[in-house]
RNA sequence: GCCCCUGUAGCUCAAUGGACAGAGCAACUGCCUUCUAAGCAGGAGGUUGUGGGUUCGAAUCCCGCCAGGGGCGCCA
């Protein structure tokens, strides 16, 4: 927000440079770390460095606090800095803090939910996250991919990327069979009614199949022949099922169905708008014509006449002499794809129908592998987008007891923590708010509970690994999502109580640190966000969400707004809170937090 | 055997080459006749797993070791 006189003081430094034949090195500009001081800061140790590696004979840090003070006369007075300080190496700029304050309050409330928006890139990013399997159900672990997914795609699109979201449900192999034949034999007919109930009914049937196929010790000859009896109709119900038989399809589509239905309305819920749905059952055609063009360019080697798969012997292609992506396999030696034939097809859709130029896959690090070996396939291949692919690994989640299990039906499910969560709101509103209507109770308590969950998966940088606890989750003291929204309320309270905002305000007073710190920070979003989004990182928006509802509510507290008499102070502080709203509601929008007016 | 991730305050986590390594939770001390106390203020808590190296400067980069997790040709 401050390029302008940045551009000025750089060149100054520059020519001073010049004039005394110093090797400037780049310049870093940086926020001054001091709370309360508001300014940028740079240092001049890597010219210093320069300097004694072009063989003068010098102590760096010293020389850097010599550059620095030189630089300091030679800058003398700038307009808008109202002083220059060099201290320990660093070139520290105070900005004049009336001027800029209003500069950056009047930019938050004219651009309002566009504040910090990028300018276009003409570049086009698709994100691909939502994978669940069908036949299952949402469990917690499928929201923070979730979670991180839409929020990724909310930064890149924010920051000024094309933004394409695209869902791929995992809707066929074994799993799947093994939901429609327990339905088929046991319990056609008899599903329950709500698209939550039914939806988890499918993860209960599987359960139980799983239970029923699965060899027992010490079972007996009969059981033992009962159980083959079942796991041959599963086999036969697969076969006819990849056979395109007609029941069997019929089936395979009205099940499926039930778990999409579940799956949009958590989408719903969570304020996901895909645009792209890729089904694994639609990338099967594609997989299989694309391994021929893979063999005939050499990439792939067809060991099919030996009795053996389609393979990509990945690193003797890529001339590597040490095994980096080793080997994998394309097609079965029966001919069928594998995961990793169809992710290629899938990769050359994005390209070449939907023409990405990034594509960034929000999946388990687990899979991290097969995700590497896919895009050293697509590279070999010649796609030039090859090497903006990137895989946004996560680690996984997993519970107190242990990891979640679907065959085993140990999984924390998203609809169960969602409903506990709104419970536990409703527990605290009925408490804290009475004055709140009743009508407006429950909205009100899914924002609160959504947010708390959101943002303690979003608070965690994606490679680690978390441990759901329900408490932990649901805490909604300290560094949580409702601490950001109750700082929201709290300004759109006070704003509320003034009834209108003042057009304009000069901050021709002596501003309080409280103050210069919210304002600082508020002008730091529009950063904020164009780094969360380069460096495909929801947390960087997390942490600085958390900062700036930390610093408003210090500010809160310290500073009165409507209690203040003088009125150009009064208006002043009036709109700088109606800033801090809109920066805190542009924030949290970014990571698809809802942010209530009243809490 | 090879590869990837993690190791920071009692606990959960930030900080990816720069200024005194920061938050929250838990425990402790204050603050509601004052704009919402889901809050604020305060003290306490650290050999950044470990041993070397690079650098003016390392939690951060490089090498070794230790501990935990994950992955590695016909699963997804």
């Amino acid at each position: 927000m401050f390029d302008r006189e940045q551009q000025i003081i750089e060149t100054k430094i520059r020519e001073f440079c010049a004039q005394n034949r110093i090797p400037l090195a780049e310049l870093k500009w940086s926020p001054i770390p001091f709370s309360g001081e508001w300014g940028i800061s740079t240092s001049f140790f890597a010219t210093a460095a320069n300097e004694a590696r072009g063989g003068k004979k010098i102590q760096v840090p010293q020389r850097a606090q010599e550059i620095a003070e030189q630089v300091k006369v030679q800058i003398g007075r700038v307009d808008g800095i109202s002083r220059i300080e060099a201290v320990k190496g660093y070139l520290n700029l105070y900005f004049s803090t009336s001027e800029y304050a209003r500069r950056v309050v009047d930019e938050v409330l004219a651009s309002g939910a566009d504040f910090g928006r990028g300018a276009p890139k003409n570049e086009r990013v698709m994100v691909e996250y939502a994978q669940p399997n069908t036949h299952h159900s949402f469990h917690i672990g499928h929201f923070r991919n979730t979670i991180l997914g839409e929020a990724l795609a909310r930064l890149t699109e924010f920051a000024g990327f094309e933004t394409i979201r695209a869902s791929y449900p995992g809707d066929l192999g074994l799993g799947v069979i093994t939901v429609m034949w327990m339905y088929d034999k046991f319990y056609k007919g008899r599903e329950p009614q709500g698209i939550h109930e039914r939806g988890q009914w499918l993860m209960k049937l599987y359960v139980e199949a799983t239970a029923m196929l699965e060899p027992k010790e010490n079972e007996t000859p009969a059981e033992k022949a009962k159980r083959e009896a079942y796991d041959a109709e599963r086999r036969e119900m697969y076969r006819k099922w990849d056979a395109g038989d007609p029941y069997v399809r019929d089936l395979w589509r009205m099940t499926r169905e039930w778990s999409l239905e579940e799956l949009r309305d958590i989408l719903r819920i969570l304020d996901v708008k895909m645009d792209v749905w890729f089904f694994e059952s639609e990338a099967d055609e594609p997989a299989k014509e694309i391994v021929d063009e893979l063999i005939q360019r050499g990439i792939a080697d067809d060991e099919r006449p030996q009795g053996g798969a389609v393979i990509v012997k990945i690193d003797e292609k890529l001339g590597l002499t040490k095994e980096k992506y080793r080997t994998n396999i394309l097609l079965r030696s029966d001919g069928t794809t594998l995961y990793l034939t169809k992710d290629l097809a899938l990769a050359k859709q994005k390209f070449e129908k939907y023409h990405v130029d990034r594509s960034i896959y929000v999946v388990d690090v687990r899979q991290s592998m097969h995700l590497q070996q896919a895009f050293a396939i697509l590279k070999l291949w010649g796609f030039p987008q090859a090497d903006k692919c990137y895989h946004l690994g996560y680690g996984f989640v997993s519970l107190p007891e242990g990891a979640m299990s679907a065959r085993r039906g140990r999984v924390v499910l998203f609809k169960d923590v969602m409903d506990e969560a709104i419970r536990r709101v409703l527990a605290v509103e009925s408490e804290k708010g009475p004055e709140v209507p009743e009508a407006d109770r429950k909205k009100i308590a899914e924002q609160i509970g959504l947010g708390a969950l959101a943002y303690s998966m979003l608070s965690v940088d994606n490679n680690r690994d978390i441990v759901f606890e329900m408490d932990a989750a649901l805490s909604f003291d300290g560094r949580t999502g409702p601490y950001i929204q109750n700082a929201h309320v709290r300004a759109n309270s006070i704003l509320k109580k003034a009834n209108n905002l003042p057009k304009q305000a000069d901050f021709d007073y002596e501003l309080d640190s409280h103050e210069v710190q919210l304002i600082e920070l508020i002008s730091r979003f529009p950063d904020v966000v164009q780094q969360a989004a380069n460096e495909y990182r929801p947390l960087v928006m997390a942490a600085y969400a958390y900062e700036l509802a930390n610093t408003f509510h210090s500010f809160y507290h310290a500073v009165p707004v409507l209690q203040t008499d003088n009125e150009n102070i009064r208006a002043a502080r009036l709109r700088l809170v109606a800033a801090a709203k809109q920066a805190i509601a542009n924030a949290l929008r970014l990571l698809d937090i809802q942010a209530p007016d009243v809490m």
